[in-house]
DNA sequence: AATTAGATGCAACTAAGTTGCGTATTTTTT
DNA sequence: AAAAAATACGCAACTTAGTTGCATCTAATT
């Protein structure tokens, strides 16, 4: 993992105005340097080769990060979650792929979404969540 | 739970080929009563009220409905499954609500999703399954 | 350098879902 | 109608993702 995404983690956590600890920032320049979204237990296999986490810390700096819009968590059909960095094309809105067979999950951007769906009278719209579900390129 | 629910559950699961046992029939007709998805042990809280059903003998229905396309599942923030049964409207493409107060699930058949969506190249279509979130009448 | 609010690590816990296996029930065959 | 084969059921034990409580440590503030 290069040096400039260690700096460029650093600099969003900074921006939340909390604390910037060493973990976080580990855990933040691993999600920027993947391409599709990481299980807990990926970024911990990842984070471990040099230098320990705690399992549950790493649960905390997970949903820390969520609730500061650095990342956002992904539901996948074996009920784990994944997270994926917040870049300004991967944040809010748009559609993931996940594959039935490798279960990776793939954020599809060239995707649109109607952002203000026609809910039930009484209804509050939050979010919209797309999921794609098939084969990706290598299980096809 | 009307009587004519069972006889239709019994019907639907014969037609399967497969055997109609009592556990699949209860099941499904408590399913059919239902106007939004139930959790696992919803329904086994239902079920239990009068006459006993194993935890593992409801997954292992459950699991055998899915597949014989009787009913689908859907994953809750909760990292839960909930169950709905298929009826013509309700199976393959449409959305469902997630009250982010509740965790109840709604499906939301007047919504239209695009039919055929653009993956990269080498990607195999499934399905594709839309999450809505926000608070329903209830807890809005 | 001392303070303090918040982050970390550890151990124990919770809960959904799974597996193995012996027993019971359907369905098929005779 | 009884026996045989195939499948479903129930129980116990297990797996694993995620959580909670609490004592200790550490990054920012004074």
């Amino acid at each position: 993992m290069p040096n400039n995404l260690y700096e460029k983690a650093k600099e969003l956590i900074s921006h939340t105005g909390d604390r910037t600890t060493h973990h976080r920032i580990r855990t933040l320049a691993t999600l920027l340097a993947e391409q599709h979204a990481l299980t807990h237990r990926e970024i911990e296999e990842r984070l471990n080769v040099k230098g320990q986490l705690d399992r549950v810390t790493l649960y905390r700096v997970l949903e820390w990060m969520s609730k500061k819009n650095l990342i956002h968590k992904i539901a996948g059909d074996d009920r784990v979650w994944r997270f994926r960095v917040n870049t300004e094309l991967h944040s809010h809105q748009h559609a993931h792929f996940i594959c039935t067979r490798c279960t990776k999950v793939t954020c599809l951007n060239d995707f649109r979404i109607k952002p203000d769906p026609s809910l039930p009278l009484g209804y509050l719209f939050h979010e919209i969540e797309l999921t794609v579900k098939g084969l990706c390129a290598e299980c096809a």
